[in-house]
DNA sequence: TAAGTGACGATCG
DNA sequence: TCGATCGCCACTT
């Protein structure tokens, strides 16, 4: 084998596959439960080299500031949004109130996360 | 081996 | 709040 860095994108699927319906979560939250502190923007790349055949919510991930990441009036940045809103998550010009949807795990979510 | 790139984050004005 | 900038790290060329 030439590489074993497919590990860690499957790291990062899994914790994003954690997130509870009706929350979201920020990439650099997501890279740092998956065990990789410090690697946001791998956590971005993790999803998007997802291959089609798993399934995952990619859109309860936003950046650190609630923002949708994709520009504004990118087919890619309404779906997201539309699906959040599905979910119950209010949407304010791409914007999401942390405050209110932000995903903060608890020990037994971990939990059951880290037994698979 | 070096340079370019990216679904990021924190900071500054 | 917004945009520009820099720091960051792994992958690709």
């Amino acid at each position: 084998m030439t590489k074993m860095i497919n590990q860690n994108y499957i790291r990062i699927w899994e914790t994003v596959k954690a997130i509870p319906k009706g929350k979201v979560a920020s990439y650099g939250q997501i890279a740092d439960l998956a065990g990789l502190p410090g690697r946001s923007r791998f956590a971005g790349t993790a999803l998007a080299n997802t291959p089609s055949d798993i399934k995952i919510p990619w859109y309860r991930v936003l950046r650190s500031s609630g923002q949708i990441a994709f520009p504004k009036g990118s087919e890619k940045a309404l779906e997201q949004k539309t699906l959040l809103m599905d979910e119950g998550v209010e949407v304010n010009n791409l914007r999401v109130n942390l405050k209110h949807f932000g995903w903060q795990p608890t020990v037994d979510e971990l939990l059951f996360k880290l037994k698979y």
